[in-house]
DNA sequence: CTTAGGG
DNA sequence: CCCTAAG
């Protein structure tokens, strides 16, 4: 229903909207339900529905840039029944292949071995895989890239399927912007050109590895894919795990100067014995959460990152004299065990990694025995989200090396059936948001392999050989994080507990110091819009309306990441204004007057329908529809 | 997160 | 553009 009233047209071009905005709130919250029921959303078909416009109209997607976006729900309206069933078809027949166990068989039970893990951090825990390490490649990363990062591990799930298909019906493909997610699928896309909002274009590689780091590949088809999404979407839980704090963290945080010790470490409870990772519940939960996350504008958050963090944290150094290397104790280590799961052969000899619970026991912080509990616990806070919102890179070890090549096929890598009995690692690496100083040499290397058990000898990934590019490694697949949320709080804690007697003396006393405004949030330079935008937004008002910017930034600017909707708002309000003054009171580049008169024509529209709804919804929503003519 | 409005 | 109350 939804969906077709969204592709309702109005008359006179304007689109009708598709619920009185009081009745909106109902639709989300249904939305947000079906999904996580494992049925196809309007909103999932919408989009659906749009990337298979993008596929199958990528040559007759002539129009210009303006017109794209009308372009697909022009269609939509038109042929929208068959597309539906279309996109619902393919939805099906997707879960279809995801019933498909036998085909595809587990990595499981990565059991690494106590003693070798014991030589590196005298652990007395037999379950170590993951590591947070920071190694010498750490440095060299985009800087593009951590600004939304946003971490938590917990239950990871990887898995490897038939094919690798990187996402290209989203929209926000387009973005350019921060995040590469790079997903494995079953599914082989062809490679096209799409057209997305505004008619930009961009041409998005199939091969994941073709993904670079300021290529941003998120689907939601993946709502249907609860396996694939338990990975993919793990990122986004960190956040919602730290939200406790809410912005406070987001604007607090974020100093290098936590020690991470390489101590003794209690994981016995990190096991949990459940292999089944509730993917459907992680993976539909941190789906719709991405949904809306990915769209999120990120400008504040990476300028907190670019800005506030390196800023402060510099300036720490000078002002609070810690110690003579702050920089050099970012180090973190940290394992994570591995779960077993019953391990499948493949005739395909495709991988399916399971990596379940990631955690972060040890925290080495610096903090001043008169510190504040609350500055404390903004320390840690500090400390993990630098570390995981700070982003991080997945280090491959193979036999104890690590593997660089991202094109490498894991057979030439040396992971086979025959060698995964050996050792696969994964090492966990800060991506620090000031990649300037490397790391000292002692630590960079300090990367320790998992090793994988038996079970794993019998898994063999290949890669099929359909692949022009036998660009899939692992180091690609892990990219899409996973997490779990929850249990953040309580590593903390634990991870405190022994580090800090020890230290705490050594200790330089710091007050603890609020931070600056200024060093939290800068205003964002002023960029006024062009022509061309106003342009878009006065086409895209016409059709939407005056109260759904979210709308408008999606299908209008979509691209342009430094126009919130908020900021398309703003505009809009700016420009009626300008439209209603004499032209001699006008500054900054001159608007056509023909966009000024469609802006006063779309306002003054607007705003009689929005009294009218508001009449209607007084009536009663029974005569809405009626009354609208629909 | 989005909207709506004031600053 | 920012900030924030409301939803």
């Amino acid at each position: 229903m939804v969906l077709q009233k969204r592709l309702e047209y109005g008359f006179n071009g304007y689109e009708v909207p598709p619920t009185p905005r009081a009745a909106r709130s109902p639709r989300k919250s249904a939305f947000k339900k079906k999904s996580e029921n494992n049925q196809i959303s309007s909103f999932d078909l919408l989009a659906a529905v749009a990337g298979k416009l993008l596929l199958e109209g990528g040559g007759n997607s002539s129009s210009s840039s303006n017109n794209a976006s009308a372009d697909i729900e022009d269609e939509c309206a038109v042929k929208k029944e068959p597309l539906y069933q279309a996109v619902a078809e393919e939805t099906n027949s997707d879960h279809d292949h995801d019933n498909g166990a036998e085909r595809r068989f587990f990595i499981s039970e990565i059991l690494p071995k106590a003693h070798e893990m014991e030589s590196f951090n005298r652990s007395p825990s037999p379950l170590k895989d993951f590591h947070f390490g920071s190694t010498s490649g750490i440095t060299s990363d985009s800087s593009e890239k951590f600004g939304t990062r946003e971490l938590a591990f917990e239950e990871t799930k990887i898995d490897s399927g038939d094919y690798y298909r990187s996402e290209i019906n989203d929209k926000r493909s387009m973005l350019g912007g921060i995040n590469c997610e790079t997903k494995l699928s079953r599914n082989v896309v062809p490679k096209e050109e799409h057209h997305i909002g505004s008619g930009f274009r961009k041409v998005i590689p199939r091969n994941p590895s073709e993904c670079s780091d300021d290529t941003d590949l998120p689907s939601r088809e993946n709502c249907d894919d609860g396996e694939n999404l338990s990975a993919r979407y793990a990122t986004k839980s960190f956040r919602s795990t730290l939200r406790l704090g809410d912005r406070r963290i987001r604007k607090v945080l974020a100093s290098k100067f936590c020690k991470v010790s390489v101590k003794p470490k209690d994981n016995t409870t990190a096991t949990n014995p459940d292999l089944d990772l509730k993917p459907d519940y992680y993976s539909k939960k941190h789906c719709l959460k991405s949904l809306r996350s990915e769209r999120n504008y990120p400008i504040k958050k990476r300028r907190y990152f670019d800005g506030y963090t390196a800023s402060q944290s510099e300036e720490r150094v000078k002002n609070e004299g810690l110690s003579s290397s702050p920089r050099k104790a970012s180090a973190f280590l940290s394992s994570i065990p591995c779960q077993k799961q019953p391990a499948f052969q493949s005739r395909d000899s495709h991988v399916k990694l399971g990596i379940k619970s990631f955690r972060v026991p040890e925290l080495f912080i610096e903090i001043p025995e008169t510190a504040t509990v609350g500055s404390l616990k903004r320390t840690v806070l500090e400390a993990v989200t630098t570390i995981l919102g700070g982003g991080l890179r997945i280090g491959v070890l193979v036999h104890g090396k690590k593997v660089r090549d991202d094109n490498k096929m894991l057979l030439q890598t040396g992971v086979s059936l025959d060698t995964l009995s050996d050792s696969l690692g994964f090492c966990l690496e800060p991506n620090p948001p000031q990649s300037t100083k490397p790391f000292s040499p002692e630590e960079s290397d300090f990367v320790r392999p998992c090793n994988v058990p038996q079970t794993l000898t019998r898994c063999l990934p290949s890669l099929p050989g359909k692949h022009a590019k036998p660009s899939n490694s692992v180091e690609n697949d892990l990219d899409s994080k996973p997490s779990a949320p929850n249990r953040a709080k309580p590593v903390y804690s634990r991870a405190l507990i022994p580090v800090s007697p020890l230290h705490a003396q050594a200790l330089t006393v710091v007050p603890p110091r609020k931070p600056k405004r200024s060093e939290v949030a800068q205003r964002r330079i002023r960029r006024p819009f062009s022509v061309a935008e106003v342009e878009a937004l006065v086409q895209a008002v016409e059709r939407f309306g005056t109260g759904r910017w979210r709308d408008v930034k999606l299908r209008a600017f979509d691209n342009a990441k430094h126009r919130t909707y908020v900021d398309l708002k703003d505009k809009w309000k700016t420009l009626v204004h300008t439209a209603r003054i004499s032209p001699q009171q006008r500054r900054g580049e001159p608007v056509p007057q023909e966009l000024l008169d469609r802006v006063l024509t779309a306002h003054a529209y607007w705003s009689q329908q929005q009294g009218k709804q508001q009449l209607l919804e007084g009536e009663g929503p029974q005569k809405l529809e009626t009354s609208l003519g629909l």
